[in-house]
DNA sequence: TGTACATCAGTGAACGCGCGTTCACTGATGTAC
DNA sequence: TGTACATCAGTGAACGCGCGTTCACTGATGTAC
């Protein structure tokens, strides 16, 4: 039955929602399009109405997870507190609510243009927000930090996602963490916050 | 027809090194066994011959690609050599033949027991090699930073081979270089090899 | 404001393709004599 | 050493399941009058 044009657009923003939780936790291949209406609570024939294809619901969901949720503001409050939380046992174990780009860079690489594109605009944006937050502004000196900081963080994150050992995956948080941390001391700082997608 | 003993260990060889190069260019989920098997000059209906499942060939493939290859030594003979051939474009392009680590720590996750154990021990390898090449031995101390270098240079190939505007990718593995770089050189450094698994 | 009707979001059955897996068969290997 | 035969690695057709996609249908929405 139609449902009203306000009820519509809540469905797609559902859909969308729950797509970016499925594909962090599982990855593309192993969520099907039937998987995720269901989780939106609906039907799976429904689903070309909204979406051309599963690859297009794959690229909408990808810019979906980038970009920044509403109470969000695209500065980093907190650049030392984001990392903790960033390399913590409890972002490790929410991926599906986690950032998107520790849960899905690989999968993307093999996805189409959109999805690469916006994955692109979300590591260029992230740079940029902290290298704000380590030297108050986005010069060439900042960005090359602050790459190898975003580098570092999601590196950690992955390998210890996908350890086994738990002992070992939480002292490659901890290490990457003090390594990041050592690092950035000597410099003189302005605390600026950042967000990691929602 | 029947083959020789020898020409099929050597057919399970080619099957392991072809899946490997598959697997790390593609993920696990988009090759097929009948893939595999004709890469390997095969047909698909002798699969199970050798292996259990597909699942039984991930698991002994990613043990395959962890193992030392003939010439490796378990020792790193140049860190810095190491890590500017690791952090290159080059690297970057090859990923069917580049470290499984960089190709598919996302996609083990997913997997059963026996794959990510393997990988587990090649991170641990991996970080115990740095390790003794930064400080020449593997004390705690030199693990933490080891830690830190691995991540940073597996999470930069990461998302430089995702991101679709070169200039950013090759900014990406350069400013990780560096940041490694001048985090290290700092540091009483002894030359030791490393290899980043065939 | 109320009524009649065209629109169209969502439903659920069905289709078709690809892929993992099975199996009867083939013919070279390698062993028993 | 040579011969006969049992073994078994590899072949290729076939099966069945899951998943992306299609489509005829339903019934609430929202517009025309």
């Amino acid at each position: 039955m139609k449902v009203s044009r306000e009820q519509m657009k809540a469905n797609r923003q559902r859909i969308l929602t729950e797509a970016g939780r499925l594909f962090r936790a599982k990855g593309f291949d192993a969520v099907g399009v039937a998987e995720v209406m269901q989780a939106a609570g609906l039907t799976h024939g429904g689903f070309y109405g909204h979406f051309a294809s599963k690859d297009d619901l794959i690229a909408q969901t990808v810019a979906h997870m980038f970009e920044p949720s509403d109470g969000e503001t695209s500065e980093m409050a907190d650049l030392s507190a984001f990392m903790d939380a960033y390399l913590s046992p409890r972002h490790r174990q929410g991926v599906a609510r986690g950032c998107p780009t520790a849960a899905l860079v690989a999968d993307i690489r093999r996805q189409g243009p959109e999805a690469r594109s916006a994955m692109t605009e979300g590591v260029r944006a992230q740079i940029d927000r902290i290298a704000v937050a380590i030297s108050g502004a986005s010069s060439p000196d900042a960005r090359r930090e602050a790459t190898g900081v975003w580098a570092t963080m999601v590196g950690a994150v992955m390998m210890a996602r996908t350890v086994d050992d738990e002992v070992l995956s939480d002292r490659i948080l901890k290490d990457a963490r003090d390594w990041i941390g050592s690092r950035l001391e000597s410099r003189p700082s302005s605390s600026q916050p950042v967000s990691a997608g929602r």
